[in-house]
Formats: structure tokens, sequence, C-alpha cells
DNA sequence: AGTTTTATAGAACAGGTGTTCGTTATGCGT
DNA sequence: ACGCATAACGAACACCTGTTCTATAAAACT
């Protein structure tokens, strides 16, 4: 998609706003006036570059027959996240159950745009109790989309539970030889090195979400 | 509103269907092919029933002048957000123009709930570049929410462009008698003072997104 | 300077499209 | 049967609207 002329982006905005409006889109004539053009045939000189870049299509001899294609796509990208608890230090992770998948049997549920999942079905979210993860560059308050996985791939963010220590972190986690590295998202910290009879994985992070104001 | 006859309730979904299809409603003649109608005239007069009773609304003398009303708001909980730029370690924030705002001339834009927004009209995203962050707890790669201010309230993370040392930071704002405090969201890490001529507030920051896996 | 490309102008044409009007059924209560 | 509102019909009209054509100007390129 190149550079737009300023007219261009003009007509563009004024389609826009026109079809948001009055739920049908501008004639020519309805552009030129309203964009100070002065010739309809300069704007069917626009609207043909506009359509051969790819930001609308028209419709040969249709009135109004501009579909605009930049909009980005409708449908319900809005999926429901059920939140099932905190998480915080020394305590560990609530593990999803299948009653706790059902979003109307959870008190809590968030809604997330379906980009975040990816799509992926077994989602779940946990709020930031404390600032036990700030070497995640996680805050309190913050919000994490987990995925419910026994297992994770090398270099993945993970939800780990320390069975000696009782603890429950989020760290990048790689398998070495003989141990696990526990790496903090934060790359200028030093990793940690466990036994892999003393880890649990309880699921992998998929996203971290912050409102600050 | 009461019943619709089953003619009716086959041509507002037509224009639904149709809409949806060609991003542009359908003419008269469109609709009386589609639903199997004898005269153009049957159109209008159903037509003109569906808008007193609140179904549409028409404009008088034009073309394909037919608006939706009962359709759902399109997608009001999604509010799409334009990407404008990068924010990395010694470059100043992009500022948004009235170019910019318009999501449409913007090469990327993202959809966000509009719960993280909170129906705030003037937001913008922008891509964090580098480390140069962690100490707001903001990763390389996060996304972060802005609103466009001049001034922010005491305590409120603000996007700060430092004059002095030609850099932008992203951190708490304190106005204190003769000087501004700039705290880290890391509250164990110390605090930056600076004097008040030296700082230039460019956005107050909305939230972060992280996408991780 | 000459040539091509891009952009603008204005007007006229042709077909799309909403509207109107007289007419005819159809249903419903009296 | 009758009156009346509802619904359907088909054609013609008027104008809305996309398209096209020629001419002109500015910019870019050789």
């Amino acid at each position: 998609m190149r550079k737009m002329s300023d007219k261009q982006r003009r007509i563009i905005t004024f389609i826009e706003r026109f079809l948001s409006d009055n739920g049908y889109p501008p004639s020519i004539r309805d552009i030129q006036a309203a964009c100070d053009i002065s010739s309809t045939s300069v704007v069917d000189y626009n609207l043909n570059i506009l359509e051969s870049r790819g930001h609308i299509r028209r419709h040969a001899d249709v009135s109004r027959g501009i579909k605009l294609l930049t909009r980005t796509q409708t449908s319900d990208s809005l999926v429901p996240v059920p939140v099932i608890g905190m998480i915080a230090a020394g305590e560990p992770i609530p593990v999803p159950t299948p009653d706790t998948w059902d979003v109307a049997a959870v008190s809590e549920t968030m809604e997330v745009p379906r980009e975040l999942t990816r799509g992926r079905e077994d989602i779940y979210a946990l709020k930031v109790k404390g600032m036990s993860m700030v070497d995640a560059l996680i805050n309190d308050g913050d919000i994490v989309l987990m995925q419910h996985v026994s297992a994770v791939d090398n270099g993945e963010m993970a939800a780990v539970w320390l069975k000696g220590e009782k603890e429950a972190t989020l760290k990048k986690v790689y398998m070495e030889s003989s141990r696990i590295r526990l790496q903090p998202a934060n790359e200028q910290m030093k990793p940690l090195y466990a036994d892999p009879d003393d880890v649990e994985i309880q699921g992998r992070v998929i996203a971290v979400v912050r409102q600050v104001a």
C-alpha cells in the first residue's frame, strides 16, 4: 500500500464518515462537493487509483457502488476469557478445571481481541498480585493471559511451580542437559537453575495486559 | 416495533446480506429481484412501512439511500487504534498529527476492547523498540497505548521527552516544589529528578499490551 | 527543449434508480 | 353487499449518478 496523496486521503476519510453517518456510500458528486474537488472526473480518477491500490472496490455502473476494504474485518473478534484467580508470590497458580472453563460459571470474565489469543481455546486469565514478578517485567495489577499446557517449548515463557520453594513464577524455560534454566524476561537478570523434578509447568504465558490509567 | 410480514422480513434479511457482501445497500430493483417481488412499487411500499416501524431510514431521491437501523452498532466493543510508530531510546516519540488520527490513512492499525481505552477518542499506539524501558516494566516488542495530552496529573505514567538528554522515557510524573520527579514503574528503582524546563509531556500511558506467544 | 506521466477541467451522454399514478385484488368488519 | 384499509401491479417519468471524451496544465524524465 503506497502513500496516498492528500486528496486521496481526504476522499477515503470522507467516505468513511459518510458511510458511518448515512449507512450508504457517497455518490461521486457527494465526494466532489465534500472534498472540494472541481470535477467529477477528478474524483473518478482518484477513485480508480484508490481501487488499484486496494483501498476500495468499485462496482461498475452501480450508484454509490463503493466498498471500503481498509475497514478492519468485522466479525466478533472479541473472545471472552475467564479470570479464574490471582497469581501471587508464595501461592500456587490456580489451575483451571472444567468448571472454570465455563465462562458463565466464573465470577469474572474479560474480553480480549481474538488476535491476542490467536484462536486458541484453552485460555484463562490471572490477575497479578504483588511485585514478585517484576523480573518478568510484570507489575502488580497486570493481567496475564495463560494457556493451559503441561509442557512448553524451549524459550517459551511459562508459569512454573517450584515445589521445593513453594513458589510460582513466570520465566522463560530452557531444558538443558540435566537441569532446567529459568530465565527472567528481563534479559539483564541472572537465570535460575532448577532440578527437573522440582519444577512443574502450569501453563504458557500468551500475553500480558496492563491498564495504567 | 410490530410484527413484520414475511415479505418485509425477507427484505430486511436481504438488505443485511447485500450490505455485508457489497459494502453498499441494494437498489429497489435489486430487492425486487432477490425477494421475488413483482413490482418496484411494492418494494417501495414495504420499505415505507419498514421505515415507519423504525427498521430502516430512507433518504428521498438518493440511490440506495437505505440505512439499516436494527443493525447492531458496528462492533462498538472493539475500537481501531492507529499504530503510528516506534518508541525507542534516543528517539523522540512520534507525535500524532491530524493525518495519523485517521485510521484509514495509517499503514497499521490494531483493535483493542473499548474497555481498555475507556471510550477516549484520542488514542494511538506505539511499538516499543529495544530494552530501554525495562525499568518501566516494558519490554522490547510491547505495544503502548497512549493518549495525546500535554499535561498529566501527579502520579500518572507519561511519555516524557528529556530535552537535555534527547531521550524519551516512560515514567510516573510527580510535580514537586521546584523540580519534577520521574519515578520508574518499578518502585524498587530510584527516581530521577529533572528541571521542569527540561521535560516535555508527550502523552499519557493508557495501557501496555505484550504478546508473548 | 521535447516527451511522457500525472493530475485537473468541464461538459455531455447513457443508463441506473427512486418516485408517482392509475388500477386492481384481497381481507375485514358492518 | 358494502365501505374501507391494506397490498399488489405495471408503466412512465424525472433526475440521480457513473462514465466518457476532449482539452489543459503541471511535474517528471530523457
